[in-house]
DNA sequence: TGTCCACTGGAAGGGAGGGCTT
DNA sequence: AAGCCCTCCCTTCCAGTGGACA
């Protein structure tokens, strides 16, 4: 059989299938229902919170925390959205939303802002006190009520201190014709801690708390949501279940649970069957996990792939664990192989702790006496998921057969 | 009990890449 | 074009450290 027929069967068996997805986009996270279950409270209290824009005066700076997909920008976008309605010649209202961990620096933060406002600034090159400057300018020029959001305020936070903060939150003391709200988003509860008082004071004139979902509203969401994505009697009960149960032993995050839900779907559409048992769920599991490396592995720079790949090349020859020594050493011979300039020990250990944070490798530090203070290191996914990628990789592709000659007196004995 | 290893992690600074003003 | 000033990624330097061993 020819490829054309091989599609063409495909073709045929996805027209034959049975339909399972009445509308998939349901089930993304960037869908904003018109129902949020088990989330009027914090509804209201937004919305109560916001509605002085109405009139025309400032509304209070609002901090909202919680968990991940526990439905902070859901709720967020929901009310600003409906206020924006409402606003509609009543009062300039205008929003930004920014989710700081995407956009990265203080800088591009300002670059989104002015870009709401049509201001105009290189997306680099000037100082950030020149964009501030640049955006107040923009938003005084005429009438604004100014709602900027900043999801995941956190990342901000942790990485370049609370100045952009400081100076947001006092902005309104510097503008004659606008009035500026922030709306913190945070998945860090301890996030509080870091901020300085006088920041966290006006930036949480009102709070938010998002407690995680247990599996009974779990259920409930995913019903609501499933009702529109779904054919009638497409989806077990017991499916959605164990999804609920799933993604409420993962902190209540209804975000995973719907992407369960989708590839779910996805992979008895893909199977012709017509419908998604509990099996489907956990198949759904495996495979988003297995995803989520492979795109984390793929996505690597290149030394951090070489360090990957050291890991693995040792753990051929030692078992348990390698330290940050031997890794060296052999990452170092991985770049003369390329060849490739090799990063300082220093960077490179660097490199490990970005990689244990991602999940990739574990390590910890540990003392071995006599024998020094070092990290103790050894990968975090499975071996065959690491050849996979990386056999598939333009520059690590030669080198996954490697064999590190700093150790060949270990591999030989050992085989 | 003190020593001393093999690092760790903070801090400062360099230079490449970018865009500003004049 | 010259002179500045940013950010980002990296290097260099160095004080600090937990615990096995003498």
């Amino acid at each position: 059989m020819g490829e054309s027929g091989v599609l063409d069967d495909v073709f045929e068996q996805f027209l034959k299938s049975t339909p399972i997805f009445k509308d998939r986009n349901v089930l993304r996270h960037d869908y904003i229902p018109d129902r949020l279950p088990h989330r009027e409270e914090q509804i209201r209290f937004l919305g109560e919170t916001v509605a002085p824009l109405l009139k025309n005066s400032r509304c209070s700076n609002v901090f909202l925390y919680g968990k991940t997909g526990t439905g902070k920008t859901a709720v967020t976008k929901y009310v600003l959205g409906k206020l924006v309605l409402k606003a509609h010649g009543l009062a300039p209202v205008n929003i930004c939303y920014v989710n700081c961990r995407l956009v990265g620096t203080e800088y591009k933060v300002f670059f989104n802002l002015c870009q709401a406002l049509d201001v105009k600034v290189p997306f680099t090159g000037l100082s950030v006190g020149e964009v501030f400057d640049r955006f107040r300018k923009g938003l005084d020029s005429e009438e604004h009520l100014f709602i900027i959001v900043l999801d995941e305020i956190d990342v901000l936070i942790k990485t370049r201190g609370d100045v952009l903060l400081y100076e947001l939150t006092r902005i309104n003391e510097t503008l004659l014709n606008s009035k500026v709200s922030i709306i913190g988003i945070s998945n860090d509860l301890r996030f509080k801690e870091l901020l300085e008082p006088r920041v966290l004071s006006s930036l949480s004139e009102e709070e938010i708390v998002f407690r995680p979902y247990d599996a009974a509203e779990l259920q409930n969401i995913l019903m609501d949501r499933a009702r529109m994505a779904f054919f009638d009697g497409v989806l077990h009960d017991g499916a959605v279940s164990l999804c609920a149960a799933l993604a409420a032993a993962e902190h209540g995050d209804a975000r995973r649970a719907l992407d369960l839900l989708r590839v779910a779907g996805e992979l008895a559409e893909r199977k012709g069957e017509p419908s998604i048992a509990e099996d489907h769920i956990r198949r759904a599991e495996k495979r988003m996990e297995h995803d989520r490396i492979l795109e984390a592995l793929k996505n690597l720079p290149l030394h951090s792939k070489l360090v990957v790949c050291g890991v693995y090349l040792l753990g051929k020859v030692k078992t348990n664990y390698s330290v940050t020594g031997d890794i060296y050493e052999t990452y170092r011979e991985l770049c003369s192989e390329l060849p490739l300039s090799p990063l300082t020990q220093r960077r490179v250990s660097g490199l490990i702790n970005e990689l244990d944070v991602t999940g990739l490798l574990n390590a910890r530090i540990a003392s071995m006496g006599r024998y020094g203070r070092t990290k103790k290191i050894s990968l975090g996914i499975g071996r065959s998921l690491i050849k996979e990628v990386f056999a598939n990789d333009d520059r690590i592709g030669p080198l996954i057969d490697y064999a590190p000659k700093c150790f060949a007196e270990l591999s030989g004995s050992k085989s």
